[in-house]
RNA sequence: GCCGAGAUAACAUAGCGGCUAUGUGGGGGCCUGCAGAGCCUCAUACGGGAGUUCAAAUCUCCCUCUCGGCUCCA
């Protein structure tokens, strides 16, 4: 099966081929370092976790970057706000990224650059852009000249011309045009700073993420994603400079991820609006969140609120559910055919499918809630081994690309377990005397120690709670 | 104003010209001592209007409405 993703650049569905060989380059703009991460950073960090899983799985040799942005208003207002370094903001709330991050099931990147790191580069970029001629020095700043280039708004579908006759930004006297952007900017009183040619002064948010993505992944380099509310300026800017920069394309697909909702505006820091992964957390599991978060495709808004994330709880059980009641009756299923492997298999084929098309996990959550049921009607029957391990290999396989099952089985605890046994043969004696107000007496209290009892037509079945 | 994404049953989501959509919730049934889980089944759909086609939720055009972006931003 081909892979299909819809580029932001062409607005249309493209077979995903890498530039070559299967070697995948991959970016994705990353946090601001000033504070804990909320909701809407945990929908694009496990949209691109997703994605890079299935890229993963189909072969490709994917090197992952996520940058980390410290050089930038927020975090310079925060360090000295907070009176503390730079360094230590910074240090400070990538830890806290990645223990969010963690939790939520992301697979860490395999590079997670830093702006302030790489000053010596992103200088060296800004001196070529002037050499070249796209760039010029005003005041100790440093400007990208839009009109130096063909592809203004490729990405974003703008044209110079109409974009400066309904012009709404202030005209900076420093700027030949109202849509240069900023590559070098002077310091202010009490900001931290590097030296340049130009001034005392930093870097411009865009310089950054070229400089960075490009170190690390080549020149050009297949996927680059994001949230929507990136594509302009921040995404256009990049690729203007960066192809200034290289005479080449710079990315060939784009990706871009809806943004998270509530109620009527999206989340964010600006708007205080926001919850953060801790605070969601605290109330639901992180199996919970992700398949909240994948049950709606990627490229579309999800609104937060605690109504869809409960909803989203007890669909996500239906399907454990199904998975503990499977590994439960593989604990002494009987050796035989494995009559089931087929039907195994081609919901491997569904999920596959879906995922190819553009990453469709909402599909590929419709076709496990398919294979759940025909899990559930199998193991009504008569089971044997080999076909409840392949049932098992299927949930495997979607927990690789999704990861929001759990597979430890309470049944291999080996204090607990016995001691369940024992319980539930006597309760079973208790039952066939039709002592009802017993045998519920043992239910009832066994739940009240997180333990619940579920009595099915053949057998006993348990588990924490 | 410009650019983009949308409008699918009670709600949330898939659907990329023909094939009983998925979950939550609701009705009925089966299984169960009861509970839970599960299985079967029913109801309620494609914003409005034209067109193309043997065939449209899906393609084209028009209209109405919603959301996002337009140099803080995942």
């Amino acid at each position: 099966m081909t892979l299909k993703v819809q580029n932001t650049l062409t607005g249309q569905f493209e077979e995903f081929h890498p530039i070559q060989g299967n070697k995948v380059g991959m970016y994705v703009c990353g946090i601001n370092t000033y504070d804990d991460s909320h909701m809407g950073h945990a929908k694009s960090a496990v949209t691109f976790d997703v994605i890079r899983r299935h890229l993963v799985r189909k072969g490709y040799d994917v090197t992952y970057v996520i940058n980390f942005t410290d050089i930038e208003d927020h975090c310079i207002e925060r360090t000295i706000k907070l009176g503390i370094p730079l360094e230590e903001l910074t240090e400070k709330y990538i830890g806290e990224y990645h223990t969010d991050m963690g939790k939520l099931g992301v697979k860490k990147a395999d590079i997670y650059p830093v702006a302030s790191h790489h000053m010596t580069e992103i200088i060296a970029a800004i001196e070529k852009l002037i050499d070249k001629g796209f760039a010029y020095e005003s005041g100790g700043e440093v400007y990208f000249d839009v009109t130096k280039v063909e592809n203004f708004g490729v990405l974003s579908n703008r044209k110079l011309e109409e974009m400066q006759a309904g012009a709404r930004v202030a005209v900076d006297d420093r700027k030949k045009n109202p849509w240069d952007f900023v590559l070098w900017k002077n310091k202010k009183p009490e900001e931290p700073f590097w030296e340049s040619p130009w001034s005392e002064g930093r870097p411009g948010w865009h310089i950054e993420c070229s400089v960075m993505s490009m170190k690390y992944l080549g020149e050009s380099f297949e996927l680059h994603g994001g949230g929507t509310e990136l594509v302009f300026p921040h995404h256009e800017n990049e690729i203007m400079q960066s192809e200034a920069l290289t005479d080449k394309q710079f990315v060939k697909y784009w990706l871009h991820g809806g943004l998270m909702n509530v109620g009527d505006d999206k989340m964010s820091k600006s708007l205080c609006n926001f919850f953060t992964i801790k605070d969601v957390l605290k109330d639901y599991d992180p199996q919970v969140v992700r398949f909240f978060l994948l049950n709606t495709h990627y490229k579309k808004p999800i609104d937060f609120n605690q109504k869809a994330l409960a909803e989203a709880g007890q669909a996500l059980a239906r399907i454990q559910n199904t998975l503990d009641n499977l590994l439960a009756a593989m604990e002494n299923a009987p050796e035989g055919d494995g009559d089931f492997a087929e039907v195994a298999k081609s919901a491997i084929e569904k999920f596959d499918a879906a995922m190819d098309e553009d990453f469709n996990t909402r599909d590929a959550i419709a076709s496990i809630f398919d294979f759940s049921k025909e899990v559930n009607k199998y193991l009504e029957g008569q089971v044997t081994k080999s076909s409840l391990e392949s049932a098992l290999e299927t949930f495997k396989v979607y927990d690789e690309i999704l990861s929001i099952f759990q597979f430890e089985n309470d049944a291999g605890d080996h204090m607990l377990a016995p001691l369940m046994d024992i319980i539930i043969d006597i309760r079973q004696k208790v039952r066939a005397d039709k002592n009802w107000a017993l045998a519920d007496e043992i239910r009832d209290r066994l739940k009240e120690l997180g333990i619940e009892i579920q009595d099915t037509g053949v057998s006993v079945k348990w588990k924490r709670i």
